[in-house]
DNA sequence: CTTGACTCCGTACTCAAGTACGTACCTAGA
DNA sequence: TCTAGGTACGTACTTGAGTACGGAGTCAAG
């Protein structure tokens, strides 16, 4: 079974990201450069597409790119405990993350609903929010 | 009554942002200068710690500088409707990522949990999540 | 009158995660 | 063979919200 050969704009394609996407992952280091087998062109297999996929996935996760990187140290399958120590860390600032937005969403609703009762007064009650205290 | 008059130093501090971020704001036009009644020295008074206030509230909401530019127009304290219309986008917003962010902790959770449970197999379920396809 | 802290102002740098640009080179199809 | 479009690579620009730096001026205390 013949890899697939991949030009860097057929791989980018592929994995849904911009061309210099794919660049600028080779100079973070989260992403070998390949080789050229057929002339000047380089090639990209079906490893780099994983590894392109791995990436999005991870930082759809929340993950930052750094933080990418320590995963992608990790892809041998072994340091489970590793990898889920990032995890929980993450896990952790999500939720925090969640606490604030919700108090915030709470906020805003609350500040919303109170411009719509508001009534020819003067004030509006979001602009007096801000201004309060 | 006299007005506390700040040099930007102490409104910096009063405020609690940094004094580089007053000149940054004066810059981005959410501030304006203050004269200098008693020499070559800019003094502050209460209604820059006011609007200093402000923005960082709003800040806190989660309006961009942009947007908090756009409710200090609007502090003449009509155009509720136009403040209305501003916090009802930026509630959209937030319920939006509200809903992603929980959806990534319940899959952070669940790798996580998978991560614990692992015992002696080769394979890292978070890893192989990512992998995955 | 000197010292140390503060201010003024402009410019430049930071971070994260890319995106864009320029120039040269290569490659596939008509 | 010509040409359109893709690639290679290095460098520079983008966004948002600041932060830092450098040199000159100023101010208050001792």
């Amino acid at each position: 079974m013949a890899e697939a050969a991949y030009t860097i704009g057929q791989v980018a394609r592929a994995a849904g990201v911009n061309l210099e996407t794919v660049r600028f992952y080779h100079r973070r280091g989260l992403l070998p450069l390949p080789g050229r087998p057929y002339g000047a062109v380089r090639r990209y297999g079906e490893e780099s597409l994983a590894r392109l996929r791995f990436i999005r996935r991870a930082q759809r996760l929340g993950f930052a790119l750094d933080e990418v990187a320590a995963l992608l140290q990790l892809n041998d399958g072994r340091s489970c405990s590793a990898a889920r120590g990032l995890a929980e860390r993450k896990l952790a600032v999500v939720e925090d993350r969640l606490k604030d937005l919700s108090a915030l969403r709470d906020q805003l609703t609350s500040l919303v609903r109170r411009c719509r009762t508001q009534r020819g007064k003067v004030h509006c009650p979001l602009i007096d929010a801000l201004n309060e205290n």
